[in-house]
DNA sequence: ATGGTGGAAGGTCCA
């Protein structure tokens, strides 16, 4: 089973290169962030002629908006609101093999990494904490989550450690925070399985000048990452790089694994 | 230190 995660940033502008993508990677799942389209106006013809028979959305207006697309059957699993806010970014569903796939949006959390200065900030601290007690009172088993999570963990998941221990996205209270979402249902980095940590690895490029493609000033902002019941199932992970280079590129490329499920 | 670009809008807000 290949299941890919991309922060599309626009379904509907980007459904063909939606479809160049499952052309060359032939997944069995993709989960999208950013769809940037209400239920109502879900691109669902359009999705299904490339192969995906199973469909789970949730959008709003202009902003956020997640989907899960299978050519396998996928049953809803109850969702929650997050934050107390009602914006579309989470699904989750359970897979015919039982296994649990969750797909996370988590906040951007906006420019100056202060929550008593940035509601957005805060928000993003707090979704944190909501993801850490939530996983934390659920039992192990088998679980996938997925999804555009906006901070980059690692050293080498940065262009520059240094310079961007200021910057929102890989901050030490944000990395803190990620880290206790992993911890409490003890994920585990299913990329970083196979592309070793001391590897410099990004998932999205800024489209502000310079970072794309001459100084690869990028960053690892999307993930996947396994319960320890299916760490022995992964057989490989990558990021679609090239996707970044296309003619009107989402600023994420995707990122998959190959899992046997 | 600042501003750079892109998407959904048709104001600006958000990334």
């Amino acid at each position: 089973m290949r299941i890919v995660t991309w922060n599309i940033n626009s379904l509907r502008l980007r459904l063909p290169t939606l479809g160049r993508i499952v052309e060359t990677l032939s997944p069995d799942i993709v989960c999208l962030q950013e769809t940037k389209v209400t239920d109502e106006d879900f691109p669902a013809a359009g999705v299904r002629e490339l192969g995906f028979e199973h469909l789970l959305f949730r959008g709003m207006k202009s902003y956020n908006g997640v989907a899960i697309l299978a050519r396998v059957p996928l049953v809803e699993l109850k969702g929650r609101s997050w934050c107390e806010k009602e914006d579309c970014r989470h699904l989750a569903a359970k897979l015919p093999d039982g296994t649990e796939l969750h797909n996370f949006y988590v906040p951007a959390g906006g420019d100056i990494p202060d929550p008593e200065k940035n509601d957005k900030f805060a928000h993003k601290l707090s979704f944190l904490d909501e993801m850490t007690a939530w996983f934390g009172q659920k039992r192990a088993g088998k679980r996938i989550l997925v999804g555009d999570l906006n901070i980059a963990p690692l050293e080498t998941d940065v262009w520059s450690h240094k310079q961007l221990l200021t910057e929102v996205s890989h901050t030490p209270i944000e990395v803190e925070g990620l880290n206790k979402v992993m911890a409490a249902h003890k994920w585990v980095d299913a990329v970083r399985t196979f592309i070793p940590p001391e590897e410099q690895l990004f998932s999205w490029w800024s489209y502000r000048n310079r970072t794309w493609p001459g100084s690869d000033r990028g960053r690892r902002l999307d993930h996947i990452w396994v319960t320890p019941a299916l760490e022995s199932q992964l057989k490989g992970a990558s990021v679609m790089r090239e996707a970044r280079g296309w003619n009107k590129p989402s600023d994420h490329a995707p990122v998959f694994v190959d899992i046997d499920l």
